[in-house]
DNA sequence: CACTTTAGTTAGCAAGGCTAATGAGTTAAG
DNA sequence: CTTAACTCATTAGCCTTGCTAACTAAAGTG
């Protein structure tokens, strides 16, 4: 029985326990956010980026989060019911639609950002230093590694 | 607009980053699997799982996958009407049900590994060495994130 | 022997992807 | 200027894949 060390030794290795525990922390993670109130996980992911980026289009977002313009409609759609974006028309191109935050999303954002992240945070914390050290080289790589 | 190293300096930051890139990374090996033909994302995963532990119960491998018992039932039924894998009475626990891979299963996993993994050991190649290196000493860390 | 616990299953539900088709707005060609 | 082609967002509807609740059968336990 081969460990995880030594699968990864080969590219292809690598690839295949990446692939594996990509999937398995993902869901993790989801059943994890289950708890909390408020928004899904895509759609906390959506209020994150448009802090981060500031207002944003539904096929920005889409492209973003690697999701089909209908799929970010629909997360955008209960978002606006929750009150938490608003769309905007478009100031030149009256095909395309305006996203931001609302005061409301903004301070959901700012109070549940602690709680969203408190599980990983936790287990992050369990880990060695060195541990981390090699997760956060690694984040930015993994980061890049979704877009073509 | 910080950048994800600098989002990373700190454990929420790195818990939040991390939370995001493996959804993303998730849903985009999804979709590369998507034009692969046979079993589907999470069928493969079990099936990879049987060959790298052995036969294995439908509680063990739904532990394995973090996933709830009756969507393990689910999956591996689907794997034994294709005929990839069989169930057989557990030797001295009747309640139990011991599933292992049948030799069809063997071959489409033997067949298809290579190009499973295909797309994502392609990115892998096109990172640099120290690239790699960073998320070879992550992948373990990763694994184990998943678990309690 | 009755009672509780455990493993797997069945049934039904919800989240969240997708494609196909539609409508409105923009751009380009003639 | 008008018409054709394209683009963005949307709607409608499907599929996958998770879940919980309820059930059955087998195994422990008093």
């Amino acid at each position: 029985m081969p460990s995880v060390e030594q699968v990864c030794r080969t590219d292809s290795g690598l690839a295949a326990s990446l692939r594996v525990s990509v999937a398995r922390l993902h869901r993790r993670l989801r059943m994890e956010h289950a708890d909390d109130v408020g928004v899904s996980f895509g759609a906390a992911a959506v209020l994150a980026l448009l802090r981060r980026e500031g207002d944003q289009t539904i096929g920005q977002l889409a492209a973003a989060e690697r999701v089909r313009p209908p799929s970010m409609t629909r997360t955008v759609s209960c978002l606006e019911d929750d009150g938490l974006v608003a769309r905007h028309p478009h100031p030149t191109d009256g095909r395309q639609v305006v996203i931001s935050l609302t005061e409301q999303g903004e301070e959901l954002l700012a109070a549940e950002r602690r709680r969203r992240d408190a599980w990983l945070a936790r287990r992050l914390r369990e880990l060695t230093p060195d541990e981390r050290a090699a997760l956060r080289q690694a984040a930015p790589i993994l980061e890049r590694l979704s877009f073509s």
